[in-house]
DNA sequence: TCATTTTTGATACGGCTTATCAATTTCAAC
DNA sequence: GTTGAAATTGATAAGCCGTATCAAAAATGA
């Protein structure tokens, strides 16, 4: 049993679901996904590059564009490029990002969740999703 | 006195410290900025072609980002362009955008802002900036 | 195997913003 | 008010990132 075998089953549901198919690409590419928390195109073209020279850039976006719609992944526009966010074993959840080195650190917090419903309710709005992104120094780039 | 006199007093002066020149356009630009609570480069643009019509685009690129600088303008990504945010006499807030109809609504909530500070502490993070933003439906548009 | 449909990879294109650069304007010093 | 160095402007090219295009290749299932 392969080590992404959930996962490429959950892919393989949504591509039966939709007329797609099941390729070489698409796994190579689940699989080298699954490994990050959070990645660029480009930077998984790279990464890749190893494993198949030839496997096109247009490919990567698409492929991870379907994994977005599949569910397991999620795009963050956090700096000029899109991040790809592995959900696949996460539910919601946001950014600390550090401006010096990098680094994303994931959290979760009710009471803010809550805090952001109640300004809504308050302005008449009914939320659909939200981004909240909390930028500054980790305590390696501080010092 | 002028109508903006204040806030083109602080152009000014920024203008002065900087070794830069007060020209005709970036006084009809002010100006026209000073009336809006977010607008587009691009927008701006077509306001002010009445008024001069050989007003470059480039022109109102520099010209809002130079009063980012001068701490009167602020950039927003909020959709595919950026928004200037004129916070001239406003403090720091967030905002609440329609995805019905594009409005956009702006609050404060210093709850929030304390728990994005616990957050952060709690991760050893100094935070720099933060963008919190809340998409969903107004009211109008829910019905 | 065969026929149909989807996918792939190379690359052109598009939207938004900044860079380039010659011509013009500002402004401080005469 | 002239002058001249320095900054600004406007037209447009370039750049970045992602998507569209399209002929060739691969996948599916009868
Ligand atoms: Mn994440
Ligand atoms: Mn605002
Ligand atoms: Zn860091
Ligand atoms: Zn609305």
């Amino acid at each position: 049993m392969s080590k992404h075998a959930k996962e490429m089953g959950v892919l393989k549901d949504h591509l039966g679901k939709h007329q797609l198919k099941f390729t070489r690409q698409r796994e190579l590419i689940l699989d080298a996904f699954l490994k990050q928390e959070h990645i660029t195109a480009e930077e998984m073209y790279h990464q890749l590059a190893r494993k198949d020279p030839h496997l096109g850039l247009a490919t990567i976006y698409r492929t991870l564009n379907l994994f977005c719609e599949a569910g397991l992944a999620q795009a963050r526009h956090f700096g000029t490029q899109t991040q790809y966010d592995n959900i696949s074993h996460k539910g919601h959840h946001d950014h600390l990002i550090c401006t010096g080195c990098g680094k994303i650190v994931e959290f979760e917090n009710c009471d803010i969740e809550r805090l952001q419903e109640e300004v809504a309710s308050r302005n008449g709005f009914t939320i659909q999703t939200h981004r909240l992104e909390l930028y500054g120094l980790c305590s390696r780039c501080r010092h």
